[in-house]
DNA sequence: ATGAAAGCGCTAACAC
DNA sequence: GTGTTAGCGCTTTCAT
């Protein structure tokens, strides 16, 4: 079943079928129903592949993310797919795993598949592959890492604006005492939320040791033990802030561990908002950042560059909100210190 | 960039290109090379939407999925996109979104892509929708829904003997009045779960009131509802088996929120072992069906028709097995009843 | 082993 | 408003 069938069943010629179907110029109602009335009966369906050859354009979006299964994922890719669905366009979601060889796979399936555009939602992704998907002209989105230019956008987190309202809450609690779970150190992102960090608690005059940093890897096991390392100390912190909520989530079943009790002993708090913050015990405070509004912003840049034509890339920046559950509460022990 | 001035550049003919490129015959090493080199230094992808008309194989496959939000699926769509890259596949991932609207799009999204395959992971597919993929001879693999035939295999979780796993577990703790949590009744895997509780407790001689079970929706606040309601029974259960992980996160905020405890006053087992129920407190005993065997069938079983010509159906069954962590102990208060 | 050329199913430019 | 036709970039005969 091809174009040329049909446009012989609806005695036209194959371009009017064409147009019928994109709508892209006027045709007079007798024959677009006739049209219409073939593709019912014959069951058509036009092969995109001819199309995105004909065309020039493949309507689909490349999505590239770290992992799937990283729960801060899933609801940004549907959110991503839903829109693009919403405005014709196809999807296809590549995981690097963290792995360099995967990326590069990555990227040369979106170039061979001739993307209209890729959004790169993965903080990991190597300069140089970047530069081959600019070099093929492909307008690209970043989450926190690009710089924008042409056909290049970026997303920005304000994790500053975030991690300021975290540690607001805490020194209300009367903590001072408080340490800083970070992700992996080679990540920018986590470097970008680690120094958020040292550099409001040295403006309130709180000593930022190094010892109270403990680095994590964004998933739950590098919380569990950073946290491990955090309770052996002399002095152990009062409250916790980390990267991620999957570091906090390992972080508050060390704690568990250890005997103590969160947000009794040591209140904790969280980055993200994944669904299953608010189902843990105790719930996570946490910051949220949007993930549809980003999922949504990342579409649109990539859409008024592939379809508008526009050639600037441009910034956005998503606010990060404290949600209050029930890890954090007033600081312990203010009998016992001195 | 394209195969013809590949070809100028290596000084060879396009088909000689193409040979090279998918290894279909042999050419001469001398040749090979300076076609590689070429490829190297004009930095060349094929396109592939040119190699999928030409070749008439898209090398895509088709998975859909009811929501990738739901954590049941990350890792099943993680294996299969592995697996798919690994013998050189792409995937279109697709999520109902449980609408019958969206399950329509997604099916007419994988007609025009011209997949080679379709792997169903959900069982709210439409028989009709089906029936249109049938028609276009693309191979078909669904989860617990089909029935075997020309290109189309079925995967099938053994409920029963997982059901059986759980309630023998129960039994031994001393639990006799026993609930269900189902998932929403028009679906047939969860018929196919209630069905398979039933029939095992009148096997051991237990009445199975309808009272005892609660119909969820396989999402955590349809559990919490469903619980709450079991709980307003004269003689609430001591022991409740959900169809679902996610359903009995659900039903532990309910019983928390009721005052009582798990598993002290209600044991519970899910059905999924999502990788959320090992962090919850208390962690949740359920039952698991490998997801990843689950993804590496589907693949094969598409991967066998499209690409091996296999033109018979299969049919296979996956285990499910009990993992026992800290939601489920002895029944409480045998001093109690009479 | 390699080249020449005819499609694959559509779009778009051009004619009328 | 509609038809004709030349590509789009590959794969795949068919020659040689």
């Amino acid at each position: 079943m091809n174009i040329r069938e049909l446009a012989k069943k609806a005695k036209v010629a194959t371009a009017t079928v064409s147009r019928v179907i994109n709508g892209t110029v006027p045709v007079s109602e007798k024959v677009t129903t006739r049209v219409r009335q073939a593709i019912e009966e014959l069951n058509f369906f036009p092969n995109t592949h001819a199309r995105a050859l004909g065309s020039g354009r493949s309507r689909i979006y490349g999505l590239i993310i770290s992992d799937i299964t990283n729960p801060f994922f899933p609801e940004l890719v549907k959110s991503f797919e839903t829109i693009a669905v919403k405005h014709g366009q196809e999807v296809i979601v590549a995981n690097t795993d963290y792995q360099p060889k995967r990326m590069e796979l990555c990227v040369r399936r979106m170039l061979e598949r001739k993307v209209d555009g890729v959004a790169i939602m993965t903080s990991e992704m190597e300069p140089g592959l970047i530069d081959m998907l600019r070099k093929s002209s492909i307008p690209l989105v970043c989450l926190d890492t690009a710089v924008v230019g042409k056909r290049i956008s970026n997303i920005e987190v304000d994790y500053t604006g975030g991690v300021e309202q975290a540690l607001d809450h805490l020194l209300q609690l009367g903590h001072r005492r408080i340490s800083f779970i970070s992700g992996p150190m080679n990540l920018q992102s986590s470097r970008t939320r680690h120094h958020a960090f040292c550099q409001y608690l040295q403006r309130k005059n709180i000593e930022c040791k190094s010892s109270m940093i403990a680095e994590g890897n964004h998933r739950v096991d590098g919380g569990r033990s950073a946290m491990s390392r955090l309770l052996k100390l002399k002095l152990p912190p009062t409250a916790v802030l980390t990267s991620n909520d999957l570091s906090a989530i390992g972080a508050m079943g060390a704690i568990h561990e250890a005997g103590l009790t969160v947000p009794k002993d040591i209140s904790l708090i969280g980055f993200d908002d994944i669904e299953l913050s608010s189902f843990i015990q105790p719930p996570l405070t946490t910051l949220r950042a949007s993930r549809t509004e980003i999922a949504t912003r990342a579409f649109m840049s990539l859409f008024n560059a592939s379809e508008k034509g526009e050639i600037d890339g441009t910034a956005c920046r998503i606010e990060a909100t404290l949600v209050v559950r029930e890890s954090t509460a007033k600081v312990h022990g203010s009998k016992g210190s001195k």
